[in-house]
DNA sequence: CTGGGCTCCTGTCAGC
DNA sequence: TGCTGACAGGAGCCCA
């Protein structure tokens, strides 16, 4: 589910409720798709950071703290966390956090509890394809693992035009499939993949160093404006996805492709077309998106 | 090195 | 109503 609007979403509804929260403990459902990497216990006493987004992960640094929950010897000094560095936290297909209340209805699915004095957040994630990961700093160890392949921010003023076309001239991918990579650029999954190429009118098909200078402008400014659209509108909610308070995305109504196999296209009433790329969907409108 | 396919897991829905 | 198979927002890993 969650690509970069929903994440990004997602990081906003829970970095004020987070910032210098002290962990008071950590608790572990079933496992996710990696192991956390560190006892949960030796967390209690760090105190979290600001949580930031680098592509569809999160990551929220943890600095050393006192852990008062652990018993210590009248008279000596509370022991200190010996804990500093962060969690890398990812969503997987159908992962979504919860901040400060007990999520409804989900307790067979709570793999992942930060118990915090500022309230408690919650990792619900029925197929457990999410991860949470220790690692001691954002550029180092298992984060750094897991980060250190993936392409520029679409955000980012380095993510151009030319930067999008000269990368695609690198692959011979069809055009949909290297955006999925997440090598070139980070953050269109499957719903904003198709739904950029619409905008930019470009058949998913097109062979990616078949796309010339023209039409890689095209398409990054696309990227860009599906995405920030989707993140005005909290994201799309298929089936799972809610923000850290409950609240569903918008964005899946505004679709012009995506899941409309069928329904005329919103432009020129031409039947939208399903076909498998990657062995996933890929949604088109055969005539107003172009090889 | 590149590209294609498989895999993890649970839930839902269409079709018989 | 109940069973079966297809499919679902991701992406690491293995193989040719």
């Amino acid at each position: 589910m969650p690509e970069l609007p929903e994440v990004e979403v997602t990081r906003r509804s829970v970095a004020g409720g987070l910032l210098d929260a002290r962990v008071l403990e950590v608790r572990m459902g079933l496992p996710l798709r990696w192991p956390l990497g560190r006892e949960p216990h030796t967390l209690a006493g760090c105190v979290c950071g600001d949580i930031a987004r680098r592509g569809k992960y999160l990551w929220l640094p943890l600095s050393r703290g006192v852990d008062e929950s652990t018993e210590h010897l009248p008279g000596l000094p509370a022991k200190a966390s010996t804990a500093a560095g962060g969690l890398l936290i990812h969503l997987g297909m159908s992962g979504a956090l919860s901040f400060g209340q007990a999520p409804l209805q989900r307790a067979p699915h709570e793999h992942f509890r930060l118990v915090t004095d500022r309230g408690d957040l919650w990792l619900i994630d029925p197929r457990r394809f999410g991860a949470v990961v220790w690692s001691t700093a954002v550029d180092a160890g298992p984060a750094a693992r897991l980060l250190g392949g993936l392409g520029l921010e679409p955000f980012d003023a380095a993510f151009t035009g030319a930067h999008l076309h000269a990368a695609l001239q690198r692959r011979r991918v069809a055009v949909k499939t290297a955006l999925l990579a997440g090598d070139i650029v980070v953050g269109a999954g499957n719903i904003y993949a198709c739904e950029a190429l619409f905008a930019a009118g470009i058949d998913p098909r097109t062979r990616s160093d078949a796309i010339g200078r023209l039409r890689a402008e095209r398409l990054a400014t696309a990227i860009r404006a599906t995405l920030s659209k989707a993140v005005a509108l909290g994201g799309s909610t298929l089936r799972d996805f809610r923000d850290a308070h409950g609240l569903a995305g918008a964005f899946q109504a505004e679709a012009a492709v995506y899941g409309r196999a069928g329904l005329p296209c919103l432009a020129c009433a031409t039947p939208i077309r399903r076909i498998v790329q990657a062995q996933r969907s890929t949604f088109f409108c055969p005539r107003c998106q172009r090889r």
